[in-house]
DNA sequence: AACAGTATGTAATAATATAACGTTTTAAAG
DNA sequence: CTTTAAAACGTTATATTATTACATACTGTT
């Protein structure tokens, strides 16, 4: 069986969720879009974790684990989910996703000593943005 | 008890929490620690997390953000939680520090495009280990 | 039409983490 | 030895994050 559909079709609850984290300028939490996506008739958690789930699954939004808090990618031709990289300002709260290519082939070309495969990584920086440095 | 050195002296609860990590084989969650320190008197959650803050803050554990569980530090020169990678088996749930001087190296010195400065950062790596493999 | 896979709606509950008190211990200064 | 401020403690309640379980509906393929 293969399966030739490239750009899969969200389902309703997948692409509403997708828009409102989408035009969001910050991370959002799954209790804060579950909140904001109620009149649009998603009114329980499971609707919201399932749909996060899925779009984190297919790479077109990432979760910030440090914030229990999600992200649309910026970055189409991030590979899906497979390398994240993160810039947090621990003032502002700003989250920028960091696409560096010398760093994303370091990291993915990074071997473990005792022999493991790694398939995936997730990097977390934290410090202080432009702005909130001048303050 | 025994502490010669320089080195802050731990708390009760710290103490008490720290060994129970330290001679784990796993990360050890919030409330699985609470269920297995109950018999030495740390009844309620914020004693827990309260020990546990502190013992991040001064490097003595790390947080598998993941996996909202804590390992103890096993690289006594590593910088106080400020440069943390692991490795992370997606079968068998093992978690090991990486640490590597190189690796270190480059993610200390790597700048973000938009003039942030890092003071931290924090790496996941997702995979299968040796064992895991051979499956 | 039959089927398999995916998505949905809903209620209940589990798991993780913090707020808000007042009290006690510790360590350092006077 | 007192005074004092910071850190740690104990306790109750509550907030936040995430999953289980089950019944139903939609989707595309054979
Ligand atoms: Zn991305
Ligand atoms: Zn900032
Ligand atoms: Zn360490
Ligand atoms: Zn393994």
């Amino acid at each position: 069986m293969i399966k030739m559909n490239k750009e899969r079709s969200l389902s309703k609850n997948q692409q509403i969720i997708l828009d409102l984290i989408d035009k969001s300028s910050e991370p959002l939490k799954a209790y804060t879009i579950l909140f904001n996506v109620q009149k649009k008739g998603i009114k329980a958690p499971p609707q919201v974790y399932r749909a996060l789930d899925k779009l984190v699954e297919i790479g077109k939004i990432h979760k910030i684990e440090s914030k229990n808090a999600f992200v649309a990618c910026k970055n189409s031709n991030c590979e899906i989910s497979k390398a994240t990289a993160f810039s947090i300002c621990e003032s502002c709260e700003e989250v920028d996703e960091v696409s560096d290519t010398k760093l994303s082939k370091f990291l993915s070309k990074f071997n473990d000593k005792k022999g493991m495969t790694f398939k995936r990584f997730n990097l977390e920086f934290f410090g202080l943005c432009k702005r909130c440095k001048i303050k």
